[in-house]
DNA sequence: CATAAGGCCGTAAACGTTTACGAGAATGGC
DNA sequence: GCCATTCTCGTAAACGTTTACGGCCTTATG
């Protein structure tokens, strides 16, 4: 292991020098910096990052805390790997790196995060997975660690945040099925005391009395995200005394699970009944096409590195964004598993 | 930030006795540890990691570096996943921490994992996507830092691996499709020059020439993993001059896409073609049930970290399991897709 | 009682960096 | 020619731990 001292030896210099030359501070000859610039790369020099941590009070790392587990929206999609993706490419302007803080369902969230920051492992977090009342953000709050959040909460602890918005979501999908002449609208919407499930609940409910339509408690389904909550909406769904004729999805990959039970129990999506579900990368290759609300999520990861970086006083400099508190906007892409009209077809105003 | 000093100031004893009282050494009385850990929990106090593994050398984290980017099968699967939640709960036992490192598909892979490496941030690493000629391999050995792989490698540095057993899959697969009459058949495998690739594709070749039937070369087909792989392997497939009557697919989630390019073309799998695929949450979820290969990923990553552990000295002791070689066996599981069977069918001793 | 042994604890030196400070040399202005 | 300034670099002190070492006090042993 080359540290700084042995380099330092190697060039004749001390180590004071060669620090400022590798850190780039002005205070040194630029001959003599260029000669210590290639005996490290000479000599596969990498600053140890305990030493530097310790010094500086800093890292370089940025953690992003994911939950795993089937009440958690990770298996089998493909979200964070691309909401990842757009995080990194923002670190990596500015030399930081993405480690990937998986918090199994075995682990309490709370206490994990508390480990993994009193450990000082990292400079900056973003977590997901926010509940409608998040003790983790609070905790943050008070270590005074600069973090984001990917999804709201009625824990605010005044830092900026991103999520998507479910309340479009909600209301455009209703607002859409009532043009086509259904009255019998239901929603699928997770099980936990997530903060989307609150959300969407309350737009979709919102725009059905708007147009005088009920929202039947029944209607409303509770199911784990993924391919095996899809199925058993499909379940319950059939089992309702009088079968709704739409259904929104709250998951990315609901749809597919959905398609599956509603198959084996003789209903055809996009002729007996009207799917509007979210896009994602296995939903893509539903038949018939799955109708869908779909976000750049790489963008997406974009704009969440940014906004920590933002409030980062290190970094403000070049992020001069102030708080960020964005509905992602989504896309909608129209398929066949909507396509189907009810009898009574009202006109409706957008 | 409440650190030892503090903490030592607050119980009127020096830093020495205070870390040896933390970290479980003899010689301090029970009695005073006992003071020790407790206001050490009410001051919310937890070692500092630089400072820790600056002066013991180690750090308490363990990388698993993985590749993003679409010639990887990351995206849209829930295999990586499942495998670190495995490792994670072998690392827990040993307040091992795991970091999981996104290589982004911009970024050189060998750099990357120089940057992390030389860095200092982890004590081991377990890296994936082996490639036939790895140079990481090569890397990490000369370095000495412990690590497994989670696939094979022709570059062999004497570490730990596990590697999946893609050679049973292609060979259990073709004695399954020839037993059913088939003597036209098609394998897909990635694009890459990546190892599983070779492996299969041997298997498959060797196992029809055992059986006397030829493997053409237009019926070895290359396909980026994922649902729009499949959906390109079905294309090429229909385009061939002499349709194959069964494939065998390498990726987990080729078998969406496949379906989906299939049934526009006119093909009903299952009926008109055989397919053998690879288990996977999504396809689960097809119709007809996938005729597929699977492996119970959460033990595999157990397997990866308990190799991991046992190559690392501070714990080969609870791991006294030495070189760990292991070809990770399969689950079968019957569906509907490979259920056709051709005019003459012969019978083959197994 | 003298000595040895052992239990418990404080002292101080590391670990590899970064950086405030100061020193020496060179340069510029008068 | 002298002082002020600038450039360049070395010195040494931190950062928060862990741990080898030694010292004190108590207890055991002869």
């Amino acid at each position: 292991m080359v540290g700084i001292r042995r380099l330092a030896d190697h060039l004749n210099l001390s180590i004071g020098t060669v620090s400022r030359a590798l850190n780039g501070r002005p205070d040194v000859n630029p001959e003599t910096r260029q000669r210590v610039l290639n005996a490290a790369h000479d000599l596969n020099y990498v600053a140890n990052q305990s030493g530097r941590s310790l010094r500086r009070g800093i890292t370089g790392a940025i953690g992003f805390m994911v939950q795993t587990g089937p009440q958690f929206n990770v298996q089998g999609d493909n979200f964070f790997i691309s909401v990842f993706d757009g995080v990194q490419t923002v670190l990596n302007r500015h030399h930081l790196d993405l480690v990937v803080l998986l918090c199994s369902a075995s682990e309490d969230p709370d206490q994990y995060l508390r480990r993994m920051v009193l450990r000082g492992f990292v400079d900056g977090m973003i977590i997901s997975h926010t509940l409608r009342v998040d003790p983790r953000i609070a905790f943050l709050a008070s270590r005074h660690l600069p973090f984001v959040t990917l999804g709201r909460s009625e824990t605010d602890a005044g830092q900026s945040w991103i999520d998507i918005d479910f309340e479009s979501i909600g209301r455009l999908a209703v607002k859409r099925f009532v043009s086509r002449g259904h009255t019998n609208i239901a929603v699928a919407l997770p099980l936990d005391d997530i903060n989307l499930g609150h959300v969407m609940h309350h737009a979709v409910a919102d725009t059905l009395s708007r147009h005088g339509l009920p929202l039947p408690r029944e209607n409303i389904l509770r199911a784990q995200p993924g391919e095996m909550g899809g199925y058993e909406v499909a379940g319950q769904l059939c089992q309702l005394t009088s079968r709704p004729t739409a259904i929104v999805l709250s998951d990315e990959s609901l749809a597919i699970g959905l398609y599956r039970g509603l198959i084996e129990q003789g209903v055809v999506p996009g002729r007996d009944i009207a799917i509007i579900g979210r896009d994602s990368l296995p939903v893509r290759f539903l038949s018939p096409a799955l109708t869908r609300y779909g976000q750049s999520l790489r963008d997406l990861g974009i704009a969440l590195g940014e906004a920590l970086l933002g409030s980062m006083p290190a970094y403000q400099k070049h992020y001069p964004i102030g708080l960020v508190r964005t509905l992602w906007p989504l896309e909608f892409t129209e398929g066949d598993s909507d396509a189907m009209t009810l009898g009574s077809v009202q006109s409706i105003q957008p």
